[in-house]
DNA sequence: TGCTCCATTATGTATAGACATAATATCAAT
DNA sequence: ATTGATATTATGTCTATACATAATGGAGCA
């Protein structure tokens, strides 16, 4: 190799050193300055390259010990969160979002624990319903800590929803998500339209400004939902 | 600010004028070249650190155009995609795994649509079992190339599943994953010996290998299942 | 008015050189 | 043989400089 490369063409190089087993699982690859004098540039360029393989789990890199082919290659998958009105739309459908219900109200145990909250003032607790086309798509019930964000309580809910409202608003540090299936009950079937325990795909998410819990929410996807993404 | 700063402690501090609000969704922050008087560093080192937030979705940079602060702040979930094993293990239980049925066969209309393959030789069609303490934890089956990998004829699917197989011999440039909630049938309920009808979260993955495809799998957890990921 | 062309500008990338840091390897002392 | 100090080494990061590239905005022209 003499001709000057970029990052990226070195990078998908290697990768393919990799892909067609050239460098086997476990393997110690050349060093930087080896690779250097190889693709003749830069070390840094080496570096950047590599960087971005060891981000996704390709390689593992280590001071002094050198760089190795990942031997569980863990892979990642990169999930896109959205607020829920972008998905709808990037299906090429109408959205409209309802407001449901809207009160302040103690938390119950299960919630203030996983807010980590202190005391059991108040939170704002808000239902909601999100429309694709005029179908329900995503059920919420979501918990809003109104000790961080006391704002929320001018904001008027049924222009914006409180899913969009905090995004704008309230940019989080940290959160956790999850993701499971359940059997609907009855209340949700008929808000879906759909028989009871049909299986729906949910997601738990809480986030998190610094240490103090923002909301806690529960969206509930009409049943069919399919979550996609892609691997790197 | 008049010491040296590492490019992560820039990154977290532009963070934080982002999350306390210093700085509005939408609007334009300083340029590299401001930002790198301001921190009294190279403009190198401010770019690495922008470069980042960009990645995760907060800032938004366009050349010419400046970095300014996404309006719509799309965050990402990293999730882990691991073999099966890795999974269980780490959740302090045993694995083990069980191979069902290994046959070759034509591939279903669906199947070759969603492969990409032109012809409609036989595939590898494996139906496998994963305990986690002697749990099933997960039920999977899977439709396996042998035109791009002949060698997984000769594997012992007894002794290591396919998934672990696959993931250790033909590493893959790309693939789509997709999840979703189901209501399993009476031949899938008596697999997890619970009843029929029972919500369960499966997961769909088709993997390439530039453009072959090397295998598409479904696999479909016990109910209860919910699986973890963090936000950036 | 509306168009092309061009200068300007902010980010993107590459470079050589330097020092920092972590981990290993080596060798000496106990 | 075990421990501990030290040298070595590969990656991690920072710097200054240079040029590339994309997008903007304005000048000039039809």
């Amino acid at each position: 190799m003499t001709t000057t490369q970029s990052w990226q063409s070195i990078q998908q190089d290697v990768r393919r050193r990799i892909v067609e087993g050239v460098w086997r699982p476990g393997e110690l690859i050349p060093t930087e300055a080896e690779l250097a004098l190889e693709y003749n540039c830069a070390r840094a360029t080496i570096n950047r390259a590599l960087r971005g393989l060891a981000d996704v789990g390709l390689l593992e890199r280590r001071r002094k010990a050198g760089t190795r082919i990942a031997v569980e290659p863990t892979r990642y998958a990169k999930l896109e969160i959205n607020v829920i009105r972008l998905d709808v739309e990037r299906r090429g459908e109408t959205y409209r979002h309802a407001l449901i219900e809207r009160k302040r109200v103690a938390p119950t145990e299960l919630i203030r624990s996983r807010m980590n909250l202190k005391s059991d003032a108040n939170l704002l607790f808000v239902r909601g319903l999100h429309f694709a086309d005029e179908v329900p798509f995503v059920y919420e019930e979501r918990w809003v800590n109104i000790l961080v964000t006391p704002e929320v309580l001018d904001a008027d809910l049924n222009t914006i929803s409180a899913n969009e409202w905090l995004v704008q608003n309230v940019p989080f540090t940290s959160g956790d998500i999850s993701f499971s299936a359940t059997n609907i009950d009855a209340k949700e079937a008929e808000i879906f339209d759909t028989q009871e325990g049909s299986a729906a795909f949910a997601i738990d998410r809480t986030t998190w400004q610094d240490q103090q819990c923002i909301t806690s929410v529960r969206m509930l996807h009409r049943p069919g939902f399919r979550m996609r993404a892609l691997l790197s």
